[in-house]
DNA sequence: AAAACAATTCGATACTTGTCGAATTTTAGC
DNA sequence: GCTAAAATTCGACAAGTATCGAATTGTTTT
């Protein structure tokens, strides 16, 4: 495996070590799953009632996954929506399929 | 998803986010599928050389993977095997095919 | 039994990081 | 413009951890 390719998978890997961040994940992942039906739903503001941590906190999670390169974000108005970025399920995917 | 499954998926994330963890498990990993051809081969020994750590760290990482359940090991005489749990494996292929 | 080798345990240390409060920025609605 | 709401930045602190050297345990070989 390349350097670079094992840096990366670290990188995701460690943004899922934390059961904050994970559920975090998760709910942006099931969120996008149910995103056929109604509308994308944002999430500093929904998802920051569930986890139990505050504003900068949920903040600070997110940017690690987005650094990650497991989600990205979006800006709508004074919301920020975030979507699964479904190149790195893949990614992780062929990684565990041996 | 259910916490006790969370638990378990952040501990092995924990235990791959790491640098010379990741390395040692993916080394764990091609040995295993080499394993068809010659016999089972050892670890901290055969593995330290590649790492450049010393034996106290490589036997202080086994052990997080073990306690991930990533991997299982074994006693042979004087050294250790080690194999790749295949449920994790699996588990792990489960969660990131969606 | 003695020496050599593989691995583990133990303490200590340096570094990383999760969280918060306070202050700041950005956008929406009045 | 002003206020409220959503999110970010900043500084600080507590907790966790990767690594090492030294000492120890267990096993093989001579």
């Amino acid at each position: 495996m390349k350097d670079k390719e094992a840096k990366a998978l670290v990188k995701m890997f460690k943004a899922l070590s934390h059961p904050n961040r994970l559920q975090l994940f998760v709910e942006i992942l099931e969120q996008s799953e149910a995103a056929f039906e109604e509308g994308q739903d944002c999430l500093a503001s929904t998802i920051m009632e569930k986890l139990n941590v505050g504003a900068p906190t949920i903040s600070h999670h997110l940017k690690e996954l987005v650094n990650a390169e497991l989600i990205s974000t979006e800006r709508k108005g004074k919301f920020l929506t975030c979507q699964v970025n479904p190149e790195a399920m893949k990614r992780l995917g062929v990684f565990f399929a041996r």
